[in-house]
RNA sequence: GGAGUCUUAGCUCAAUUGGUUAGAGCGCCGCCCUGUCACGGCGGAGGUUGCGGGUUCGAGCCCCGUAGACUCCGCCA
């Protein structure tokens, strides 16, 4: 037995027994005589005191304690000397004072200090395991277990099966770069690591399985960023016989379950809803942070007649003029104010317009094409006031609201708005649009995947080939601007299934070859289904408080992919490849 | 693929306009210290200023290149 008692428990009710701790040197303090140590486990920290008078060898040995040296102790729970305690910690009244001392394991000196800064990420992630001792970590992972928890207990309770499906699973062309994996059995093949388990799960409800969840690991090729890792967790979610109200109430419920195991909070249910289109129309984002105030004003009616040319010119052509109200920003730096117009240019509009309110003026050198009467209704629509700042777009809808809704993001984070914000601003957003046309490729795609089903009242619009307009019966969980998940009510009959995939540009060949299966089985008795998933690394990330998904990850993968620990990815031996049938393509010499 | 910021001691950072021997706190090593809890005191070690080149009488600082880290754009159904 290595301990009777974790290092945050003895009280001092404990005071005259006895106890056993194992843990690590937190602190040493060495006064010549007496010797203090803090030792630490995960739960806290517990005073060990070494007399010479009591104990010359225990003392001596504890002379030569280091940071991080593993030990265990065995002694007398005693009080503290009265005027000695230590408010502070919760174990302050006592102290351990041992008659025995076994170092379990020396510690070299470690690269960083694990109770001060925060060290750089690359020598915290090559050095994880001595990272991962800071309390912030191992605050993170243990809130990472209550979500998953949390998630299992919810979803069983409502009779859901957590099923497993493979990681070694088939390549598609839709969607993100596949992770691939060389059969060696059947040479020239590939496996793909999954970007999700979608086709298995929809396999399920065609076997029957009706209600499937699963905690997932998915893989994605792509470029990495702070909320993004190669290979992350989804909670995976499908059921059988569902509208997306079913889903809609599940998920609230789940998403209270977790919120309350994870931080403690309750959130009121149910969440509001907005469509795709609402959202871009007042946020220009379909995840809308609706914390950040700053509406998209519509000012079209303001300026159907104006003799502005830049206004009038975008109206008249069918497109449209909107402006934001970023309030008490007038006090913008010209470095802000280029970084917005450039910010502007890049998604396509020509440039941006603004007025400043300052000492009662408006300040900008297009006020003077405004008449009396559109200032007035400016003032009233966008309730002016002094020291704000109006920010204006005049293009085709559609640059309106991506312009100004980015700006919208920016602006938030040059004011710092939700800084220390504890507000927890939950929103469904549905009726996102089916298809959306690649300029690049020349062709249509899906914009959640290949399986979700068109809205009803729209599917004479597919068979009118009139694909920008269909609405599909898909929908987001939008958390404070970050999309937490997303899911779809799927197609289930064949012939549907054959004309979202013509639609997509899925030859016949091709859609034998790569879904063949799943077209097959929609002919053998498929259920109407639906679900959704959700990225739980995501949700941690935003209990936890972190602004990077590595934060929550126990072994996290750098900017480029590289396991800085383990230095994988790594050079493989030549009679691996060979096994593999796989030569490597000769580097190109400059 | 593109843009930005950064890289100085083990860690976190400083170093005036380009100017003496590149400093501080923490950590580390040694000595001292019997009630501390970020213990304290004295002393010490520790630097190819990421790397390569250039400008200059002189470069941590300016210029070019390069590597790496992070953030963003593209990408991520």
């Amino acid at each position: 037995m290595y301990r009777t008692h974790h290092c945050n428990e003895l009280r001092k009710s404990d005071i005259g027994s006895n106890a056993m701790l194992a843990g690590w040197v937190h602190v040493r303090r060495d006064h010549g005589g007496v010797i203090f140590i803090d030792l630490r486990d995960r739960e806290g920290l517990t005073q060990i005191v070494f007399r010479p008078e009591e104990n010359a060898e225990l003392a001596a040995q504890a002379h030569h304690l280091r940071h991080e040296d593993v030990v265990q102790v065995e002694g007398k729970v005693a009080a503290r000397i009265p005027g000695t305690e230590n408010p502070k910690l919760p174990t302050g009244d006592i102290e351990l004072v041992p008659d025995q001392l076994t170092i379990l394991n020396r510690a070299d000196v470690l690269p960083f200090p694990i109770d001060t800064e925060t060290p750089n990420e690359d020598l915290r992630l090559s050095y994880r395991y001595v990272d991962l001792r800071r309390p912030q970590m191992t605050r993170n992972l243990r809130i990472r277990h209550k979500v998953t928890k949390a998630t299992r207990d919810f979803l069983d309770e409502k009779g859901f099966v957590e099923i497993e499906t493979p990681i070694l699973s088939k390549s598609t062309p839709e969607g993100a770069r596949d992770f691939l994996i060389p059969s060696r059995m059947i040479k020239g093949k590939f496996y793909a690591l999954p970007q999700a388990p979608q086709q298995y799960k929809q396999l399920l409800m065609v076997g029957g399985i009706e209600k499937y969840f699963q905690i997932a690991k998915c893989f994605r090729d792509e470029d990495l960023r702070s909320d993004r890792q190669p290979e992350f967790t989804q909670i995976d979610i499908e059921a059988s016989f569902v509208t997306p109200d079913d889903i809609f109430a599940l998920v609230e419920g789940m998403l209270a379950a977790v919120f309350r195991a994870g931080r403690g909070v309750e959130i009121p249910t149910p969440f509001p809803r907005m469509t795709y289109a609402q959202a871009m129309d007042e946020f220009g984002s379909d995840k809308p942070d609706r914390r950040l105030g700053m509406r998209l004003t519509d000012l079209g009616e303001i300026f159907r007649e104006s003799s502005f040319k830049m206004f009038r010119g975008a109206l008249d052509a069918g497109g449209a003029v909107k402006a934001i109200n970023a309030r008490a920003f007038a006090s913008l730096t010209i470095g802000q104010s280029d970084e917005l117009t450039e910010m502007a240019k890049h998604y396509g509009a020509k440039g941006l317009a603004f007025i400043k309110v300052e000492n009662g003026e408006w300040k900008s050198p297009i006020v003077k094409f405004f008449s009396e009467a559109e200032k007035e209704a400016l003032r009233s629509r966008l309730l002016v006031e002094e020291g704000d700042l109006i920010l204006f777009a005049a293009d085709k809808w559609e640059i309106v609201c991506e312009v100004l809704g980015r700006i919208r993001s920016r602006i938030a984070e040059m004011q710092q708005l939700t800084a220390g914000s504890e507000q927890l601003d939950f929103l469904w957003i549905t009726d996102f649009p089916l298809l959306a046309f690649d300029a690049a490729e020349n062709k249509w795609n899906a914009v959640h995947h290949p399986f979700t089903r068109p809205k009803a009242e729209d599917l004479a619009k597919l068979e009118a080939g009139e694909f920008g307009q269909i609405r599909a019966e898909a929908y987001d969980v939008v958390l404070n601007g970050v999309e937490l998940g997303g899911g779809s009510i799927r197609i289930h009959e064949p012939d549907l299934q054959t004309k979202v995939f013509a639609a997509l540009g899925v030859s016949e060949e091709d859609q034998q070859s790569l879904f063949g299966h799943i077209l097959r089985a929609f002919r053998l008795g498929a259920p109407p289904h639906g679900g959704i998933a959700f990225g739980l690394d995501r949700i941690v990330m935003m209990i936890c408080g972190e602004e990077s998904i590595r934060e929550v990850m126990a072994f996290p993968k750098n900017n480029r992919g590289l396991d800085l620990m383990s230095q994988s990815p790594s050079e493989v031996d030549q009679r691996q490849l060979r096994e593999l049938g796989l030569k490597l393509a000769e580097e190109k010499k400059l």
